[in-house]
DNA sequence: TCTAGTGTACTAATAATATAGTACACTAGT
DNA sequence: ACTAGTGTACTATATTATTAGTACACTAGA
């Protein structure tokens, strides 16, 4: 695992949002254990200390609880893993559309852009 | 004019942002002079200093030039306010869809997404 | 009981951002 | 020549994110 940080959000918050995605796609489920902080740290070159504020936040947001000696722990609620998802994909599609608006596109011009691209990668 | 900057990227960047959109959508055209670096502070109500950062890196992306005593002025250049639309629509473009693609979505979902949201919003 | 692995709590130092205040150099217009 | 308005440079300070290092408390399992 190798990544590169933006340097215009603090990394922390880089962090919760790797650990977000890999909840709503799946590859956390309920009840599972993230990697500790050290082995985080170590993985991804970056202070303990930055690693055990993202999961101090992750927890605060009730997206993850921790047992002390035993580890960190994704929540098993279906319900908050449906939430997270929405408003992840919420916060992508509104600054997207506010984006393209404030570039003076319109909504056809929108539609036939993300057509476009769609095809083209095949996706 | 009042905004509210985000804590999550500096504050010259997001005013080079600000400056950036209105060039790109002709509220600012070539030739046309900024606001001096004291207004826009005013305007803002952001440390001189800051708008100062803005205005030299905003010349370094060669998108204006300054004039001692005169003034900053967007450059007239089309070929390059057209490429700063093009590179700013792209960002947007490429980081929904990376980010559609990240969270689970496929190429029909997102076109439905956007298709159904254009047309709540009527643009 | 011991040990390894866990989260947690500190203090300190560094770098980047933003603010505050001052001063200087240049330009246009009077 | 003078003045107002411009960009620019400088020092200093506060805040935040990040790093660095150390220490402690808890848990499971040998």
């Amino acid at each position: 695992m190798d990544i590169n940080f933006s340097n215009q959000m603090p990394i922390y918050v880089q962090i919760m949002n790797l650990i977000k995605l890999d909840i709503v796609t799946k590859k956390l489920r309920g009840g599972d254990k993230l990697l500790s902080v050290r082995e985080m740290s170590e993985n991804l070159k970056v202070n303990p200390n930055t690693i055990q504020r993202a999961y101090q936040e992750l927890e605060r947001e009730g997206i993850t609880y921790t047992q002390r000696g035993m580890g960190t722990f994704v929540n098993d609620d279906n319900d908050m893993i449906r939430r997270l998802k929405n408003e992840m994909a919420s916060e992508t599609i509104n600054s997207f559309i506010n984006g393209m608006k404030s570039l003076g596109f319109d909504g056809k011009e929108i539609i036939n852009i993300i057509t476009k691209r769609v095809k083209e990668e095949g996706i």
